[in-house]
DNA sequence: TGAGATAGTATGATTCCCATATAATACGGC
DNA sequence: GCCGTATTATATGGGAATCATACTATCTCA
């Protein structure tokens, strides 16, 4: 009977400690981020959405300004620091169906100016990760993924409630 | 022989995995993070510091002003917000060694104000984590942990070098 | 005691942010 | 097909933020 009790306060301990690690590491990871963007002289907004850009993918100016939460008008500043930068290229589709559109992409040749600055991380993260099984690496990388998805919902959230 | 390689080239794309969820997660906290700090009227460097100021205890404004990657002028401005916002304040602890120091506390009394916010997420999380058993959880958690380890000797090395 | 380092903040030029306005295009009802 | 409205991207201007520099007060150490 206690050692049941006792069990469920382990438990929500560990469900606490999963969240303060997750805490602790959202904000190391800002604060990475703060400095992968001063090394390229971006400032926080324009790193995101470089980073974004990268991996969603190309998309639109709007698009782009609604996920990132960013003012249309802001968005646009961050674009032309980014074009002037040579990191975007804004093209506009002559056979889109919308000819009001915009498209934003990367420009990939410049990519490796990126990864670069990822290289002492990367390399920390892959010997971390030799102390894992194949099935501990699968089990943090859905957790990962999964938690990736809350947070999508709670920004969704946020932002229109 | 075949199967020793595939072995091996089944891992690197689990070791790749990790990394790219990681990243992908790096991203959506940044975001919910300047829904958090849009929320409180907060840039997202004041949104850091205060997140700081919070767990790193109370702390003088240069020691912030380096963990944090901010000017120290930057930071003063930083600050100000912060106070007037009466999220801190500014304390000169009269029989301190240095009697320059002064030592930014945050004011527990609206941490409230905050942990409302966080609820969104941490239901998610709370509902997440009950898919996993306790060893899991505690996998997690030190996984978690010591990739916060990895980003911030990544952060110094990026900072200083 | 004095030279130099350090903590925190003020100052001013530059840059950024964002509410609003504008131009071009799309869409829906009639 | 035509007109009112919505939407996309960007320009404009006023207010705010940033950061190099300077400044004051204090500490350290020789």
């Amino acid at each position: 009977m206690s050692s049941v009790q006792d069990g469920a306060r382990w438990r929500r301990q560990q469900i606490r400690a999963v969240k303060e690690a997750l805490r602790d590491l959202n904000i190391q990871l800002s604060l990475l981020n703060r400095q992968f963007g001063a090394r390229v002289e971006l400032k926080d907004a324009d790193w995101d959405c470089l980073d974004l850009i990268n991996r969603q993918g190309p998309l639109s100016p709007s698009a782009l300004a609604r996920v990132a939460g960013l003012h249309p008008a802001t968005l646009t500043g961050v674009l032309d620091r980014l074009q002037r930068g040579g990191w975007i290229v804004r093209e506009r589709d002559p056979d889109a169906t919308d000819r009001r559109a915009v498209t934003v992409r990367a420009r990939r040749e410049r990519n490796a100016e990126l990864y670069r600055l990822f290289s002492g991380m990367n390399a920390q993260m892959d010997q971390l990760c030799e102390d894992y099984t194949d099935a501990e690496l699968e089990l943090i990388a859905d957790f990962l993924r999964r938690t990736t998805t809350a947070g999508n919902t709670a920004t969704d959230e946020l932002s229109s409630g």
